[in-house]
DNA sequence: TTGACTGCGTTAACGCCGTTAAGTAAGATG
DNA sequence: CATCTTACTTAACGGCGTTAACGCAGTCAA
């Protein structure tokens, strides 16, 4: 069945445009001024032909940040391999994060910043999680470290799912407080950034 | 000039039922869903109405935040007279911030959570950190606290302002992480609440 | 080959939105 | 009484996300 195959290539190939035109928008200008209709316009479509792709503007700007994050994702996968110590891998996976978040901006916000639109419709529940199916990982990997933290000894001995979604908790604050809040009287960003990671990792080393 | 008082009294009045109107629906049915048009039909005025006492939406939106962020700070200033002891009151200070938080989650988005959208625009700088008028009081209480706590040799010899930033950081992170994904599978949330606070708490402890 | 079917894309429209411009009417001021 | 000020209205602009109805090409069975 060629055929099938060539409508699903040009249908993917299509989608990809769309999806290429709208990050282009969105870290151009930011998410607040992305539409739709601006995506549309950009690659010589009717506003109307995006959905044929994505369900809403809600599933562009997630398969967008999905998109970026698998990056993030790979990035935090070969700490273990980078730095065999748990303590020191926490450390540079907690910084790669913040770095992420802060490099790409406009990702990181509507993944995990803003408000999924619909927690209340149960029909978007999965969808609603798309962001985080990632982040999900993201977080395993955090958990992992800690759990790898915890059996060396190096770590007090904690719940590794309860520290691992405090510790993100704490460095998403620094992240989506720089971002968001950029004009906020930080004195010096990196030194606040330092502390930060300082009282995660220093809270739960062992003592 | 009776008259011109009257007039004031008036205009504040009025002012004032916007605002009543304005935190009801947004209370009632989220930031979301909150529109200028909905305000004044609730007042029974016209939308441009409302344009006479608000410069615009946002400003709006920031002034219902911080009359409800003056009660806030206005708990956080007992701290000190309610736990003398600052190791406690920081604490304290904490649960009572994150617990704010999420009572009042439709003026905590709007106010820390979701970007002030023109931090471009400089003629707003000033408004754009209004939310943080009070914010900026609250974080002064919780500077005083780690100041104190350094004093009385219960803490680290941290810079209080550096540490306060990243200590609000943290407790923002839970915060709004709790209440912006609701549906994200967070175990036992008060665990995590406790361990956030733990973290911070025993990061900065003397040892 | 022809006719029906399928799926991608269109145009037009609905019903919102924030905000501005122009006008109106009532009340204060001289 | 005339004028000016102030509070407010109506109408409109230009945008938005999304849906409904339709067109049209390519595919496939007969």
């Amino acid at each position: 069945m060629g055929v099938k195959d060539r409508r699903a290539r040009q249908k993917t190939l299509l989608r990809q445009q769309i999806l290429d035109a709208a990050r282009d928008l969105l870290v151009r200008d930011g998410y607040e001024r992305l539409s739709m209709r601006k995506v549309a316009e950009r690659i010589d479509y009717s506003p109307t032909a995006i959905y044929l792709h994505f369900t809403d503007k809600q599933d562009l700007v997630f398969s967008l940040c999905e998109e970026t994050f698998a990056k993030l994702v790979r990035e935090l996968e070969t700490l273990p391999e980078e730095f065999p110590d748990p303590l020191v891998r926490l450390r540079k996976g907690l910084e790669r994060y913040i770095a992420f978040g802060l490099k790409h901006p406009d990702h990181y916000v509507p993944a995990f910043v803003l408000p999924p639109p619909d927690d209340l419709d149960p029909k978007r529940k999965q969808e609603s999680m798309s962001a985080d199916s990632n982040g999900l990982k993201a977080l395993a990997c955090l958990r992992e470290c800690i759990a790898d933290g915890v059996k060396a000894r190096k770590l007090r001995k904690v719940d590794p799912d309860v520290a691992a979604r405090a510790a993100w908790a704490a460095i998403h604050g620094i992240t989506s407080l720089l971002i968001v809040h950029k004009s906020f009287p930080w004195g010096d960003r990196k030194a606040v950034i330092t502390a930060t990671l300082d009282a995660i990792v220093d809270g739960l080393r062992r003592r």
